[in-house]
DNA sequence: CCCGCGTGCTGAACACGTTCAGAAATCTCT
DNA sequence: AGAGATTTCTGAACGTGTTCAGCACGCGGG
């Protein structure tokens, strides 16, 4: 994600966190568009090309934000999801923490908006700079589906958790676009959908929903 | 969409058509980053700035390229709809034209995404500005199930449409990170889709299925 | 003590999208 | 036809993200 992960000496790594700072700060208050890499550079008390060294870009610094949150994360899905075995309450767990951590800063995913959805960028969610992060998130929804007390066909449990992981970047998307007061909309959303998705599953799994399932699998695979 | 729609005396509408063509023909040849307002203005034979005149922005000169398409999809949609009573086929004929009209300028949709998915823009699918577009796209969907022989139910007469016009940007967009030779894969992604969401619509006629299509369609609107 | 050398950083310069004061062209009215 | 008004267009200038030649500083070895 950096230029450099190698030698970092404690000098440099005290400046580029002071960059991340100074970035995460004016995003926050004036928004992404709103910041530019001058403001930045002084308000960290650095030159205006001093963060390229660094970043690779703008929006790079908006990831450094996002793996922050991820590391957030990290320490708290876990004990979260395993609160109880119900499902939806499970998945929700996942969908809650991540949706938190933006809570804050919701000025800045704008940019994060603008990585996820150029095709061509190496930031982009689905591409291979993105691969541990993204395991990441999915593997929490493997957590969640595997520890419920719903039982789920065998053949679901492999691509579940990624279409849960789709679902959830989605739900991010519509929590962006959405200006309700509290964002009650993205709320609504959630609790609306969760519960359909829930209620899915456990019919997929009924006698006569094979072959309906086994054609929904076979499409996903073949899309990759 | 355009600054004026007022006088447009044919040498204005002239010099604007030029400065739309030009714009395409190195859209299509570069790419969308990769052209500067600079080549087309010069492509054009005017002065830099002369763009500014008639468009508010580089993207809105890919939305220009839009209309038209939509004007094309205008005359050729329904026809095609109309070839058959089967509704599988009659939403795919309103999908196919659309791909269709991409298939030779993929390299600008790039500019399509990015205006897009950025929540503030005011040419957002979703906006005030597109209103006229997008209610005419969702009317071809509506056109679609209403003079199809499947039997749907009345609750979902009213949403339907509006739900087939999101799955159909879900395709665009999907279409766009294509890179599979032929975009075979957005082709089997709409074939196996449409199935199952023809499929779907069947049976949510079903007896047992009434209070599942409920939550579904409340949702939707619960939600806008 | 100084010499090289690499990491960290500087700030001017570049290319781009966009703006704007005003020049040119065209239209309108007498 | 001429004066004034309006539309159309010009091109320099602005602010932006980004690049890059090179400076500063610390550190190991002679």
């Amino acid at each position: 994600m950096t230029r450099r992960e190698k030698p970092a000496t404690p000098k440099a790594e005290e400046t580029r966190e002071r960059i991340v700072d100074a970035a995460l700060r004016l995003f926050q208050e004036k928004g992404f568009d709103e910041t530019t890499m001058r403001d930045i550079a002084a308000e960290a008390g650095v030159a205006t090309g001093a963060a390229y060294y660094y970043f690779r870009s703008k929006e790079e610094l908006v990831m450094a934000f996002y793996l922050r949150t991820a590391e957030v994360a990290r320490g708290i899905s876990v004990p979260m999801i395993e609160r109880t075995t119900d499902l939806k309450k499970r998945i929700r767990a996942v969908v809650d923490v991540n949706l938190e951590q933006f809570a804050d800063h919701r000025r800045l995913l704008v940019g994060l908006v603008r990585i996820g959805m150029d095709p061509e960028h190496p930031l982009s969610p689905f591409g291979k700079e993105t691969e541990p992060i993204r395991e990441e998130g999915i593997g929490f929804f493997r957590t969640a589906i595997e520890g419920s007390s719903t039982k789920i066909p065998k053949d679901l449990q492999h691509d579940l958790p990624r279409l849960l992981w789709l679902y959830q970047l989605g739900v991010m998307l519509f929590y962006v676009y959405d200006h309700s007061p509290g964002e009650r909309r993205t709320r609504r959303l959630v609790d609306g959908s969760l519960e359909l998705i829930v209620r899915l599953i456990q019919i997929s799994g009924l006698p006569l929903m094979g072959p309906l399932r086994k054609r929904v699998i076979a499409l996903i695979r073949d899309i990759e």
